[in-house]
DNA sequence: ACAACATATTTTGAAAAATACAAGAATTAA
DNA sequence: TTAATTCTTGTATTTTTCAAAATATGTTGT
């Protein structure tokens, strides 16, 4: 089936190898949060052609001049940083979803998109982008327009593999803070995947998987509205949990 | 935090778009099956440095040459093709793992690896490769030397999520043939995981799954050995499964 | 040929574990 | 005291595990 005789080895084609198939590779992320009882990403709105005025995942081309040259997720803070104004430290957790590379996904060039999809813990602060352009975490079910590039598609896949990894991973602790209590815990499930859960056994279920929270021995300060108050847990030290938190 | 005044946008550095900031872009695929009751991965022999000589992962660059471009799956099937004469139509399954960038990766210069894993069912013919190339199917925990490039943690990742899907999804039907039975099944998960099941909660738990398997209403061949003739299914017609198969 | 045994698949049953649902107890503000 | 909220407990149901038995065939010895 081969067209050549010759042994045909990794990295190094059949073809003249003269012929120059480097392409432009660029990061794309997709950063979520919980604010305002909402699950949000975080999108940029493009300042020039293609796609002008349209939502974008903030993201930008991998760089060669920079050092011995840097890896994806390097690029992946970098553009965060640079295009909203999050810095690495305010990201709680971020993983590779994937690459995107449809020839035509960019109208301009080819350009293979590796993907990231983070998360960064909700904070009272209602800011977006700090610099110029416009940043600004928004509902992902109350995203209108469709996003430039093939970016639906790639928040999409974002948006599943949040949700299938909060059922049998700790991650769900990345979108609160420091420290927090079960229902808080609880109403991150709630709202990433729109279900109600039942308090008592999602309680039951958290504190009997060994290394998902860790106790503070303090309580939540009392809220205005009355109630018991709510322990105060941190996240442990495991990532996976070995009973999945289910659905329904 | 933004070093230029400027919006800045996607696909688009706010450096001077004239650096070339292209590299190459490749493809390895990492291919198992289920062979002589082991759970093997398909290796190819190097011809040319570097790590002549050494075993890799079948890969090769991502053309921009052929048509409009071709997708990075469509890349993987052709260099698989290529390098070890398996046909797309041989593959019962194939999945992206993400993509490899860390810089120096290949010595030569920068490429970015998208990789892939699938699965070819298990058949009689011990055949590798079909052209020049020394291609083979080895045991995955029989492998001695070390994979040229980064393909060691390429490959270990593909097999951390093959064990990792055979709990949640039906893909382990793909190591089998067309039709197979209950235990053939089985082997399958005891093989990838190197574990043992209890046949009868197996079963219980296979044939309880919606869509997992499909009663072809026939019996396999019954072996010189004796023993009651097991039944044959086929695969079914769904690709999840709502209560996983555990490990242990 | 036929009984007795071996081998392998499939089915069944009971104990144990996990889950869902519901109710109640604890704690504090109003 | 009442209301609100968190935390705990109890019970019925579902799942899982472990073990044994039933089924169906091949092999061996008489």
């Amino acid at each position: 089936m081969n067209s050549s005789e010759f042994p045909v080895v990794n990295g190094q084609s059949n073809q003249n190898t003269e012929v120059d198939h480097r392409m432009n590779v660029s990061v794309d992320i997709a950063l979520f949060t919980v604010r305002n009882e909402e699950f949000q990403v975080l999108l940029i709105e493009r300042g020039i052609n293609p796609f002008r005025f349209q939502w974008a995942l903030p993201g930008g081309r991998i760089r060669s001049d920079i050092g011995d040259g840097e890896t994806p997720e390097e690029a992946a803070y970098r553009e965060l940083e640079e295009e909203t104004g999050i810095s690495k430290d305010l990201v709680g957790y971020l993983e590779q979803l994937g690459a995107y590379g449809k020839p035509k996904r960019d109208p301009r060039n080819r350009v293979i998109s590796i993907a990231y999809f983070g998360i960064r813990p909700m904070l009272d602060d209602p800011k977006g982008g700090s610099d110029a352009s416009k940043a600004e975490f928004m509902p992902v079910d109350q995203i209108e327009q469709s996003l430039a590039f093939d970016h639906d598609e790639i928040l999409s896949d974002a948006i599943d593999r949040a949700r299938a990894k909060l059922e049998y991973s700790t991650i769900a602790t990345e979108f609160c803070g420091e420290e927090f209590t079960i229902t808080e815990l609880r109403k991150v499930y709630e709202i990433v995947w729109g279900v109600s859960l039942n308090p008592g056994n999602f309680q039951k279920k958290v504190l009997s998987s060994p290394g998902f929270v860790e106790d503070t021995g303090r309580n939540a300060e009392s809220s205005s509205t009355g109630g018991r108050p709510a322990r105060l847990y941190r996240s442990g030290s495991a990532a996976l949990i070995n009973l999945p938190i289910r659905r329904n």
